[in-house]
RNA sequence: GGGCGAUUAGCUCAGGGGGAGAGCGCUUCCCUGACACGGAAGAGGUCGUAGGUUCAAAUCCUACAUCGCCCACCA
């Protein structure tokens, strides 16, 4: 036993205080241990791996929704005696981190230059420790139940090991490999970016044709024009065939440039003549190759014109007006600047127009690892929820571009090549020595922070090491991730791990969408509706930030949330709190063995309605449907077991010590024991601290899952809808009457549910009487071949009735007519299913009996007055 | 330019060939001994537009419109 306190259900506040309760029961979890993983268990395994944070990374609601849905995956199927996996971990996130480093040197003024390459990595780690991984403590906050003897760090020894080896391997099987390309360069980071780095975002800019002599040729980058060495038409082109082979003068320049024909152009677009500068634009540069071009780079790594002349030591965007000015001044603008939108590469870390830059570079050729991780899915060794978010991956996947894997950073892990002084090129393994002597140099960059987490299900688990957590946790069962990383991560392990190994990392692949606003809009900085879920967690409790999200999350579709949704939340898990301290005030217990055989409809009823629940919520998770599950754990718990159930199991209870009161604490602790073991996954703090209260035990994290809750019971829910229609209708009676609420009126139950008269009376205000027989001059309400007569004696608000009932008349009648058109309208009618007929006469009869009813009541109405 | 998705109650979204659903919001009444973070009763929608298939379409098909997202080597 654990000293930790147990929660003394008498003094239970009536409201839920998340704050008092979450902190010490994390803390006893892990002073329990319960979320560490035993390869040793004998148990089946059932693994996840947290998509890893950055270090500089604070937990946002993107974060939490992904968090929510793996703990609760996780929690569920630890209760279901699976050895339960889920490895923590994070990323060291090369450009970000890097920024953020140099941001504070910057604040002291100085650049990482000043510090040189070892201090300055020295630093970082220092960061990291200091100021790093400020995401895992808020983590626990959320209850994230992760194993954290486990933790990882993409730059920790074993993970830069496997990176190391992978790159051997790749190297070794030549699909690694280093060439001068055009890649896409941030100018304010100084570093290559790969395609996904770069956003493309229309912008406005401005088209201007320049005359080249014979040619005119259109740009929206004047500036590079100074790096132009070719023009190029379409070899089809008969405008400019006689042109081919041609050298045209170079505006501005002195050089001469040929006229090339190239299938690429478009003769139908502009003039039909392209400029070409292979240093500058990834089409010139192949154009370039194919015609044995010169390149001419006119731009440094800042984006500054280094070519000599007047524009030399200009900003690229300074360049670009000076040159028109100057071919303007040549009278050599055919066209003026016209407005002309085209999409512009931008770096995703820092907003920069990136530049197109040629470059030597280290890539990996894709084309054999995406063929491989494109079949996997297609095998079925992987499968995405929702299937349709397969056709994202595969779009990407089977259109692949070489991967440039250097960047120009100091944060990462450096590229594992050394350069001889002759000119070798030395790629020594992970347990190999590393060339020694002076005339060695190690490359310079740093590997695509993305190249060690398409390694993380396997490296986080010991690869490249047979070690005992890869032989049981690897594959992993399930990959949870946001759509909006599919490309970035989730394809990119694919092919990495198809490659290390024979198997897939991963099973399922289960996919998110965005959180939103409740407006549905995209939560940014600029908008200013970005919420910061420890706020929410500290206001209502991370239960209720939980359930907020999952609630919301359908497979791959977006999850909008506010303030009023929480509050929604929040609220339900008040309820839950209040309607089990009523259970537990009135004596609810866990049954020893099974539950008594005498048992009342409404027992056999609630005891149904679980199973029946039990079995839903099962079949949705494993279709990762949280948007459901919660909708039907929510809709049992406060509509049926809280609003009927435990309003019924009053009546009994008043009778303390009675054996009908017995009973329904048995069966009500049965059910409050099972609803909170289904909840606890995805409220876990909550129902902890009930679920102890009212079943003594040490923890629902190592309780079992339900299995055989209730019985299905289909008698006992038709006679238990049968007697809530009574209700409701008793209800909407006393309403329409106007009759005051509380007040008790006196009433005689007609009809095979006379048994319930107790129940009726309880639950409609009214002192029930059940007879054979019903007296004169009471005001009759008939449902389902019950009767109940009520003794109208007090006072009505007779006008205002009629009023209101009359209304009600017209609606039912234009109810009633609409049904009747439609049966007039089908001509089908002979034709007709059986059942079809009968449901469609069926409704005309309800209606014609409601509105005969209806003026039933407003003739007494009259009579009365 | 290509692809995907959406269009259902005031808002955010489920549903999916035969009686329009949820949460929140709204209206009226009620602080009844678990809970006002609550209870009861209600109002509110010709399911984007136009065609088509069918006895029957919000649901399937086609086209269109609007919005959103993703991809793209659109000079």
């Amino acid at each position: 036993m654990l000293d930790t306190p147990v929660l003394d259900i008498p003094v239970l506040d009536t409201k839920y205080d998340p704050t008092s309760v979450e902190a010490p029961t994390y803390e006893r979890w892990l002073e329990q241990g319960v979320f560490r993983a035993d390869p040793g268990s004998g148990r089946p395994s059932f693994t996840i791996v947290i998509p890893p944070p950055n270090v500089t990374g604070s937990l946002h609601l993107g974060h939490a929704l992904g968090h929510t849905l793996m703990d609760a995956l996780s929690r569920r199927k630890r209760m279901q005696g699976y050895d339960a996996l889920w490895l923590p971990g994070m990323d060291h996130a090369g450009i970000a981190t890097q920024n953020v480093v140099e941001r504070e040197l910057a604040k002291e003024g100085k650049s990482r230059h000043d510090l040189g390459r070892e201090e300055f990595v020295a630093r970082v780690w220092q960061w990291k420790e200091e100021y790093g991984g400020k995401i895992l403590g808020q983590m626990r906050r959320l209850g994230d139940g992760l194993d954290w003897d486990r933790e990882r760090f993409t730059m920790d020894e074993g993970l830069s090991r496997a990176v190391r080896t992978i790159f051997k391997r790749l190297y070794d099987d030549q699909l690694i490999y280093r060439a001068e390309r055009i890649i896409n360069w941030c100018p304010r980071c100084m570093t290559a970016l790969s395609d996904i780095e770069v956003e493309h975002r229309d912008s406005d800019g401005e088209l201007v044709s320049i005359s080249y002599g014979p040619l005119t040729v259109a740009t929206t980058r004047a500036e590079t024009m100074l790096g132009d060495t070719a023009v190029a038409v379409h070899p089809d082109d008969e405008r400019y065939a006689h042109l081919v082979g041609a050298m045209l003068d170079l505006p501005l320049t002195d050089r001469q440039i040929p006229v090339v024909a190239d299938a690429h152009v478009d003769p139908a677009f502009g003039t039909g003549a392209v400029k070409v500068t292979p240093a500058h634009d990834p089409n010139d540069f192949e154009i370039g190759q194919r015609h044995d071009l010169p390149s001419i780079t006119v731009l440094d790594e800042r984006g500054i014109v280094t070519a000599p002349g007047p524009f030399q030591g200009l900003d690229r965007f300074e360049a670009r007006p000076a040159v028109v000015d100057a071919l303007r001044a040549e009278g050599l603008i055919v066209d003026e600047k016209r407005p002309y939108v085209h999409s512009v590469g931008h770096c995703s870390r820092c907003g920069t127009v990136v530049e197109p830059r040629l470059s030597l570079q280290w890539f990996v050729a894709v084309s054999s690892l995406a063929k491989r991780a494109g079949d996997a899915v297609r095998a079925g060794e992987t499968e995405f929820v929702p299937p349709s978010m397969a056709d994202r991956y595969f779009d990407w996947v089977d259109d692949m571009h070489d991967w440039c894997i250097s960047r120009q950073l100091w944060w990462g892990h450096r590229i594992p090549v050394w350069y001889g002084p002759n000119g070798e090129t030395v790629v020594p393994g992970p347990d190999d020595d590393e060339p020694a002597g002076a005339d060695w140099v190690q490359d310079e960059d740093v590997l695509d922070t993305w190249f060690s987490s398409a390694l993380w299900p396997a490296s986080t688990l010991g690869w490249p090491d047979e070690t005992a957590d890869l032989e049981r946790y690897y594959p992993t069962s399930v990959l949870v991730t946001g759509y909006d990383i599919i490309f970035f991560w989730v394809a990119r392990m694919m092919l990495f791990c198809t490659y290390i190994r024979p198997e897939v990392p991963f099973r399922q692949v289960a996919i998110t969408g965005l959180v939103r606003d409740g407006r549905g809009r995209k939560m940014s900085k600029s908008a200013g509706n970005v919420v910061d879920p420890l706020d929410w967690m500290d206001a209502y409790g991370a239960d209720a930030v939980r359930w907020t999200l999952a609630r919301g999350a359908n497979p791959g579709v977006d999850v909008p949330v506010s303030e009023e949704w929480i509050q929604g939340s929040r609220n339900f898990v008040n309820k839950l709190w209040n309607a089990t301290r009523f259970a537990l005030i009135n004596g609810a217990r866990v049954p020893d063995g099974a539950l008594p055989t005498e048992l009342s409809v409404a027992d056999r009823w609630i005891l149904s309605r679980l199973a029946a629940v039990r079995s839903e919520v099962d079949d949705l998770y494993e279709n990762y449907e949280f948007a459901k599950v919660c909708d039907s754990l929510f809709h049992f718990a406060w509509d049926e077991l809280f609003d009927w159930y435990v309003e019924l199991a009053k009546v009994p209870m008043r009778d303390a010590g009675s054996p009908a009161a017995e009973r329904t604490q048995l069966v009500l602790g049965h059910c409050f024991d099972t609803l909170l073991r289904l909840l606890h996954p995805l409220l876990p703090f909550v129902t902890e601290a009930l679920w102890r209260a009212v079943t003594g035990g040490e923890t629902v994290v190592t309780a079992s899952w339900p299995r055989e809750a209730g019985r299905a019971d289909g008698a006992a829910e038709i006679e238990m809808r049968r007697f809530q229609e009574l209700v409701a209708e008793v209800r909407r009676f006393r309403t329409q009457q106007g009759l005051q609420p509380g007040r008790k009126v006196p009433a005689t139950l007609v009809g095979d549910l006379a048994a319930w008269a107790a129940h009726l009376g309880a639950l409609a205000d009214l002192t029930v009487e059940a007879a054979d027989e019903l007296p004169g001059n009471l005001a009759v309400l008939t449902v389902s071949g019950v009767r109940v007569g009520l003794d109208l004696s007090g006072a009505v608000d007779r006008e205002a009735e009629k009023a209101r009932l009359g209304k009600q008349l017209v609606a039912v009648e234009k109810e009633r007519d609409q049904t009747g058109r439609k049966l007039a309208n089908q001509g089908f009618l002979a034709k007709a299913p059986e059942q079809v007929v009968t449901s469609i006469r069926q409704r005309a009869e309800a209606a014609e009996a409601e509105i005969a009813r209806l003026q039933d009541q407003l003739r007494a109405l009259d009579a009365a007055t």
